[in-house]
DNA sequence: CCTTGACCTTCCAGTGACTGGAAGCCCAAT
DNA sequence: ATTGGGCTTCCAGTCACTGGAAGGTCAAGG
């Protein structure tokens, strides 16, 4: 099948399949007589793969790892579930952050009146911290 | 004063600096003789209250807005609530996000044994969603 | 006076993970 | 024969920096 249909069924747009091929996170497909990119059922399973895997956040080069180990039917289960917990542990760390950059924007906001009249402790704040 | 030191007053690398002036963040600052930039003490405020506001996530465009809310003498300050506002809601979606993202991968763990066998309910999950 | 080392300057390139767009070929249907 | 859509490659842009090369400047010590 031709790429469009294949980013069809794989939810992954076109552009960005030809991306993936290019930077060698999937092997290069295989090409018609007349130079069309040409995908198998196969190929889309490796792509909705790797879909999956960027929707749950892991970056590009943890996606290669976990398509590593996909293929290895050696492979340890312990060697895949570092790699999630390294990546949770990131979350885990993102999500407080935000947590507390969100928390403090609402005590800035509920000190701040949001009306026509000029003072803000919003901007007192980031002037003054 | 130089960029060493104003970067070192205002907790923003002097690469980043040259780099908000070259974008026009902030503006252009003075020179000295032989060409070195040249920091006030209110050039470093500045920096400072772009250092807070980037610190809190906005983005360098929101910066900019708040800059210009701040220099301006006869803002609303609901403007720049507003700005605040828009800004917790992203980091809002992006907490549920990741906290949906986490709760994915935590239940993925905890069926996978994380051993030197190769069944991995992460993988199938993966593959198989 | 000269050297050393820390500082400063500009400019170009790379990061991550795409995304947009231009120029041009291919294929199926009218 | 011509349309319209899909495919190809390649270059550029996004965001917010960051690294590094090549070279100018400054203050202190010998």
């Amino acid at each position: 099948m031709n790429i469009g249909e294949a980013a069809r069924r794989a939810g992954v747009p076109a552009k960005t399949i030809r991306y993936y091929e290019g930077i060698g996170l999937i092997p290069a497909a295989g090409r018609t007589a007349s130079g069309y990119r040409d995908y198998s059922d196969r190929d889309v399973e490796t792509l909705r793969f790797v879909q999956h895997a960027r929707s749950l956040g892991f970056s590009v080069k943890d996606v290669g790892d976990l398509l590593q180990l996909w293929h290895d039917r050696d492979r340890a289960s312990g060697d895949v579930k570092r790699i999630a917990a390294g990546h949770v542990a990131a979350v885990e760390r993102k999500i407080e952050e935000l947590q507390a950059i969100r928390a403090t924007l609402v005590s800035l906001m509920h000190r701040c009146h949001g009306d026509d009249r000029p003072d803000c402790p919003i901007l007192e704040e980031l002037a003054n911290p």
